[in-house]
DNA sequence: TAGCTTTTGATAAACTTTTTTCAGAGTCAA
DNA sequence: TTGACTCTGAAAAAAGTTTATCAAAAGCTA
């Protein structure tokens, strides 16, 4: 409440004006503040030029510095119910309990963020067979990649994992032609030789570049065909990729359900062959 | 959600630049759109025309309307914070919702199958520096395996992966030593190899094996000092292990927030390294 | 009441933000 | 490849918003 307080601190110095002004504020804060200041005026029957006054004697650097604190403030109530739980989680004594619940919360959010249209183009991209499909993910993120990569190649064919090692992306990126897919993984911090490799996918090699990011967006964006932000604060010092990885393995289920014949084929094909290999390696 | 709403209908005629408007507002919901025309294009990397022309095409009538909308939508919100959450859920909505809302399900299933007693005894166990720590994964849970390694290893030293191939197991076999945990990620379908494997280390190198594994009880069960069974039935045709990677991200922290000094010296030092190598840091 | 100070709003200037215009880049079909 | 088309951003124009100036009004003191 750092604007509440400061009205508070000053108060006693302001005219009567201004005075009414505060209690207008007060009244339907902090969105009273969020008006133009013409529109404040109005409904204080006052003009602008007193409102510009009364926020430059709150300490801010203009209506729109005042503004923006506001909308600051706003912002961080939004997320103060997490802090809550962070607060009561020592008394409670189930930090394993509340944490699967704050991931929930984010999954709640995750689907509030991609719409089911987005969702269903990336998997009908992921699907098309005449697409060569190329995974990659940062760092840490590159799990993610890997796992999408190994449930993708039992539903279809043509499926790439690109190594994270620069060196070899070279020959990755003379494999993609036009209609591929580039399926990139990549949370803060974001890893510049990614951002090269996006960019060379989709100029030189026309690739169509997915990304899969956080709400910070890797740089990645600008060259992406399809971009999905998901949260991934968990209210504790690391983040969750609990989102991802549950769109990730809905990306998969919708994929192999829409034709289930051709992915039972593939996955009984793969299956079978395992065991040939078992049985080889296990010997006589 | 009337804005939300209205990019969802008429996402399909969009172009891709603004799908990527689309991507950044979902992800920063609403307060995205609340920063001028400029910080948004600057943010998105394209321009305040292509703001403009998106607003529009929503509907609105310039920028600022959509701005006042906006706004409408925090101030109600505000009234009623539970809706977020509870409202949408019994709505039935599409396929990706309907799996996310599954996906919560299976968390919460997941922090009922396991209690914090165990929790702490597993986390206290990965802490020890005293007791390497060797992780290894099936075919498709490796991925969750890899995920574990990569991040234990930023909180401590001693950490190590094992390859899914069997050739290499004899070293890391030798490597093992009795207070030593082995932790393995095993869903079905079961692996042969890595039976062997889990029977070697607990009997011939006494160390402690620890099981994550599904409701169907991987047969390592019968060499494991810990064993916890998470449910994994998305009510698809596939798996999904949601509650795997949450319960291994709450392991983390857990164990990175016990003794933060040390886990947080390991992080910068490992950090001070990336950056060395040239990477950047992103994000607030 | 006169004279002084403080407060306020009309106006206009300064500034910021948004929209329009226009040309170049890219895409697609023939 | 060409030509028609769409998409995008730079620049300029327009619109909108905020602040500075200044004079009137109000309050206060003698």
């Amino acid at each position: 409440m750092q604007v509440r307080a400061r009205i508070a601190e000053i108060e006693e110095g302001l005219t009567p004006t201004e005075r009414r002004l505060c209690a207008t504020l007060m009244a339907d804060y902090p969105f009273a503040g969020l008006d133009t200041i013409q529109t404040f005026a109005d409904r204080t029957h006052t003009s602008p030029p007193t409102i510009s006054r009364f926020v430059t004697k709150l300490g801010f650097n203009g209506y729109q510095d005042f503004q923006r604190t506001l909308i600051q403030e706003v912002r961080e109530r939004k997320s103060s119910p997490i802090d809550l739980h962070q607060g009561n989680r020592t008394m409670q004594g189930g930090f394993l309990e509340d944490y699967f619940a704050r991931a929930g919360t984010l999954l709640d959010e995750a689907s509030q963020t991609i719409s089911e249209h987005q969702f269903e183009r990336i998997c009908d991209m992921l699907r098309d067979e005449r697409r060569g499909i190329h995974i990659i993910g940062g760092r840490i993120s590159d799990a993610l990649a890997l796992y999408l990569s190994r449930h993708l190649r039992q539903i279809r064919g043509n499926v790439h994992k690109l190594s994270a090692d620069p060196e070899s992306w070279p020959e990755d990126l003379l494999r993609m032609k036009p209609p591929d897919v580039l399926f990139i993984v990549d949370f803060r911090r974001y890893q510049p030789s990614l951002l090269q490799l996006a960019k060379r996918a989709s100029t030189d090699r026309s690739a169509n570049v997915v990304l899969l990011t956080d709400k910070w967006m890797s740089p990645i964006l600008r060259h992406s065909t399809e971009v999905v932000a998901l949260p991934i604060e968990s209210g504790t010092v690391w983040d969750s990729y609990a989102a991802s990885l549950v769109l990730i393995e809905a990306m998969l289920t919708r994929i192999a359900e829409q034709d289930w014949n051709q992915a039972h084929q593939h996955i009984s094909n793969w299956d079978s062959l395992r065991l040939d290999l078992k049985e080889i390696k296990n010997g006589p």
